[in-house]
DNA sequence: ATGACTGCAAAGACTTTGCATCTTT
DNA sequence: AAAGATGCAAAGTCTTTGCAGTCAT
């Protein structure tokens, strides 16, 4: 194995987990589902390297479900929904936020916009059905 | 003192601060601002009765800004700035949520949508010039 | 008496951090 | 030798809860 793979072996695990999945995982969620491919993983590390990569920008942060912090590879703005049932998080890549809320924001509020997100909440299929 | 009004005081407090404040105050800063009027409210008791008008849509909770719940008396939807530099939440009544998401995101999703957040963040007016 | 609200302190849940170790440069 | 990544365990922060005391019905 080349040496500068091996260093950051655990790192990039993590990354392509979050990449993989489009689950929006929490830190525990991603230490789980990193466990049959790399079960020497220490949570710590999870923790560590997520704050790393969100730090640069590379993943986002879509706030607490159920007082948990969840992940998301994809930093492009886009539309979630959570499940107040079973806290699942899904994307809604069809619904479009509308570009001028943007604008007609920075331009209400007098603040320099960096990000939006639009989030909705309700009961998803399972849910509703039980 | 009438006896029901009594009864009931503290409770009262926490929502009448809640309704009269801008600031979208988490449990604690609902806290320091009854200190003066309310200095023998425990923080106990901010969050159990937080927890309570919130069971009952009296008021609604924000999310996390920086690890904490913050909380808005307002149950109507309506749109927030946060600043990722102090923290501060702001509303901006401003900008109007189209009403065809919320349908467009049913449709999409197939789940029952019950509620919708749009949050911008960036620097506030302040915390822009620093 | 019974039920409801509260303060206090303890417990709980999630996340961060200090330190020792190992690896890479 | 210096810098970086990790595991482990401890510490930290925010929030909830058990219990005893008080008040109203």
């Amino acid at each position: 194995m080349e040496a500068a793979e091996k260093q950051f072996r655990k790192r990039n695990a993590i990354l392509d987990c979050l990449r993989q999945t489009h689950a929006h995982p929490s830190a525990e969620m991603v230490h789980a589902l990193l466990q049959p491919s790399h079960p020497d993983i220490s949570l710590a590390t999870v923790y560590r390297n997520l704050a790393w990569f969100k730090s640069r920008g590379m993943i986002q942060s879509l706030g607490t479900v159920n007082g948990v912090e969840r992940f998301d590879a994809d930093t492009q703005p886009h539309v979630h929904f959570v499940c107040t049932g079973c806290h699942a998080v899904l994307d809604l890549p069809q619904v479009e936020i509308p570009a001028s809320l943007g604008t007609s924001a920075e331009e209400a509020s007098g603040c320099r916009v960096r990000g939006c997100q639009l989030t909705f909440t309700g009961l998803c299929g399972s849910c509703a059905n039980s």
